[in-house]
DNA sequence: CGACACTTTGAAGACGATCAACGCCGGTGG
DNA sequence: CCACCGGCGTTGATCGTCTTCAAAGTGTCG
């Protein structure tokens, strides 16, 4: 139990928070451990937790009639897995969630928390924030989904990896598979795969799961030659602000 | 004065508060009108106020370095225009916003509003509901970008006007230029319009400006064939649940 | 009538999806 | 130890769709 509260205090989300609320959510929550693979709520299932990856990776998708698998995004230790739905009205997922690397979650009864919000008095607001910030890296992705080229999404999603997960740029290894990166750029494998060459001849070696930034400035930060948004592309503006003041990322 | 809360409490948004935090309201807001053409603020700009659109129609867009215009939202009457930005941390306007037609504007200090958003305890929420499902509009936007055609995209658009507008299926006219819609849309003008000529092979007619659904089922809801997203459509489920229940929407 | 904004239509081209084959690697089982 | 398999990634060839560039048509308003 203990546990659970030293837990809950490393999450971002929480780490403002009084000890006694800390108590009191550790006593109305439980953390379960999920072995890649498993689901952790479907399409249309009832919501029934508030819930938060403390470790691990999560792929949020749907599905289309045809069968077709779309990724809507990849979450990592320290976001909420699902804090639109503790807001919303509706009572049914909207999305599907599947642990891509075993993982460790943090759940609240959704009835609970929604009942329990308003006294939490820092933590709606964090809430909220983040929504307002997920809003925002929506709009920015449908942007540059009408604006960019797959090779400029690509070089953009890799250095927003980079800067999210705060790895060397000068080298490090893809926290996960291509097949999952491509789903998630919402391009083919194919596409994917042809990309990463053309990105050498910009400055991006990617080696089979290793990827370099050879285009580096002296300052160390990002050029960005292909990517037409330089103002505030979610690598260079949203996502290095993020890395910074981000409340619910683990930045440790 | 009298006119301008008489104004407020048509306002959706407001429609549950009581007599008293209405005029409070009132006393820290004016309306604005606008003609057409002039912008409400630009990308960058200093966030002075929380915009609430009163009458008439605006244009949310952003500008690419390359001075290509995208069109990220089109606004009527009761929407927020910035409800996000009272809830984000930033200082500045991350779109512009530019008057189509003639439009009334309520303006509300944004510091008067960030400060005293607690105090008025329906409104909150009000917002907040509101923000998430602009959120699940963008993601499911997002989604369909990556799924469906030209074709479905502009058919599923269509729906969604009617529904929104609570237009006559049978028979209504486009409530703005089809150059905006196409921009909306993130098409170009030209694939618009020859996207228009195929939908009527599917039962959707459209001449000059008007719009008329030929596939409508006994009970008058649409069939919609070619989208492929029965379940959760913009059109099918999430528009036609908003406007039921859309808590931000002028319904009369 | 003429200017101008808006829309339609045509033809060419670019880009990504799709289908398909192959290579690579780790695991399992004989 | 080798053979086989399945998951994953690469590469090639082809195809459809949307963009782009360009020209011509429609409408409105002074």
């Amino acid at each position: 139990m203990s546990k659970q509260i030293d837990m809950l205090k490393t999450l971002p989300l929480f780490s403002d928070l009084p000890e006694s609320q800390v108590l009191l959510l550790a006593s109305h929550s439980h953390i379960r451990k999920c072995e890649r693979g498993t689901f952790l709520f479907l399409h249309g299932d009832d919501i029934r937790n508030f819930k938060i990856l403390c470790r691990g990776t999560v792929q949020l998708f749907r599905e289309t009639p045809d069968g077709h698998e779309v990724t809507s995004d990849i979450l990592i230790a320290g976001d909420c897995i699902n804090a639109e739905e503790v807001i919303a009205l509706q009572t049914t997922h909207l999305t599907s969630a599947r642990v891509v690397d075993d993982a460790q979650v943090l759940e609240v009864p959704i009835r609970w928390m929604r009942e329990h919000l308003s006294d939490f008095d820092r933590l709606a607001p964090r809430l909220l924030q983040s929504l307002s910030e997920r809003l925002h890296g929506a709009r920015m992705e449908a942007e540059h989904r009408s604006t960019m080229s797959a090779t400029q999404m690509v070089a953009c999603y890799l250095q927003g990896l980079c800067v999210l997960y705060d790895f060397d740029p000068n080298g490090f290894d893809l926290p996960y598979s291509k097949t999952l990166i491509a789903s998630r750029l919402r391009m083919e494998l194919a596409t994917f795969s042809r990309t990463l060459q053309k990105l050498k001849e910009v400055g991006i070696s990617v080696n089979g799961n290793h990827v370099a930034f050879t285009n580096l400035n002296q300052a160390g930060h990002f050029v960005c030659d292909n990517c037409s948004m330089a103002e505030d592309c979610a690598t260079h503006r949203a996502l290095s602000q993020m890395a910074q003041t981000d409340s619910l990322r683990i930045t440790s």
